[in-house]
DNA sequence: TATCCGATGATAATTATTATCATCTGATAG
DNA sequence: CTATCAGATGATAATAATTATCATCGGATA
């Protein structure tokens, strides 16, 4: 299993790719194409780092000055939801804490967010000659699968049943998301 | 590879072992023993659901009402500083947005946030198979390797040079993590 | 039991994100 | 090309999670 950091020619060339096709899949989507919208996918498209909205608006600002960082707010969750984006924090809103020290990974309810733990036998002996990225000491990794719960697959699954401590005891403010996983 | 829940029998003898060993494990970091974090760590053991703070502090306080939120959170914050507890959203503190649709992995810098895109030859058909949770419908996955990046092992590293967009621009409220990673 | 330093509780401050609403504008039809 | 209008935007307020502040408290040690 070979690790290979994606290197910046192959994203330019990518981000030219995504420009041109950018009107048409809003078209596509339904959505008009704004000045704002072509601005913010472009510098998302530029950026290397899997900025914040607040990195992109500044950005977007030094040829548009009088975009509002709630615009890039709204337009960045649109671009998740036609599936021109992905946010890479899927679990961004409130911090999860985890009482297992023991190796595991976990699978992600991405409407209810309910995390369980998953043991994957093999996977870690698997990785663990693999990683190695130049430029980066590693010190761990772990592994997340979306997923969608049985609770949120028969009912409209809001929350948990009396789950104790362990439910998530709220609705998410963003429970509608799509999946980012690395299969396709 | 073979997937395989964590149930429940498993977890509750873990919990049990863990609060036998607690008290001595806080001595030895050269804490306190306290009420509040005695009791913050066996609602966190008792979870199944990676749970918030918020959600601990309402199991706490089911025995002491008298326990302050903003202790919850710093006790958590405390757990994970001596190893006894992880957070599982390491980028919790605000969303980061990805232009690549390519199926791909991050490799995540754990004092600056960086975030770079690693392709893993053979890891998504490798998982492809086993990925098969019982109790969730899977969408998708994604391996985050949690690390140090070459620029925050040699300077500071307080954020990224000129890297424009890309650059994370600010000082995370966070950025004293410990590794986390399924490895040992 | 007295001492002390870190822990805690109460509360304010900060920060990211979302909601609201008046105004603007891209898309469409004439 | 222009009128129309639904949806997009900008300005701003509201919300929510987390952290900071600081006076008080209480484990640990002798
Ligand atoms: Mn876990
Ligand atoms: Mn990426
Ligand atoms: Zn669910
Ligand atoms: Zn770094």
């Amino acid at each position: 299993m070979r690790l290979t950091v994606v290197n910046d020619n192959r994203r330019a060339a990518y981000a030219r790719e995504r420009m041109a096709e950018f009107a048409a899949r809003c078209r596509a989507a339904g959505l008009p194409v704004t000045p704002q919208r072509t601005a913010i996918i472009e510098a998302l498209l530029d950026a290397t780092d899997h900025p914040r909205a607040e990195s992109i608006c500044a950005e977007v600002r030094r040829r548009h000055p009088h975009v509002s960082l709630a615009t890039v707010h709204r337009t960045l969750e649109t671009l998740c939801r036609i599936g021109e984006a992905r946010k890479v924090t899927t679990l961004h809103d409130s911090a999860r804490y985890d009482g297992n020290l023991r190796p595991h990974h976990h699978v992600v309810c991405v409407r209810c967010r309910r995390i369980r733990d998953v043991e994957i036998a093999g996977l870690d002996t698997a990785l663990g000659g693999a990683i190695r990225a130049p430029g980066f000491k590693p010190l761990g990794w772990s592994l997340e699968i979306q997923a969608v719960c049985d609770d949120c697959a028969n009912f409209g699954g809001r929350e948990g049943r009396s789950s104790g401590t362990g439910g998530v005891g709220r609705t998410p403010r963003n429970s509608n998301q799509t999946p980012q996983g690395a299969n396709e």
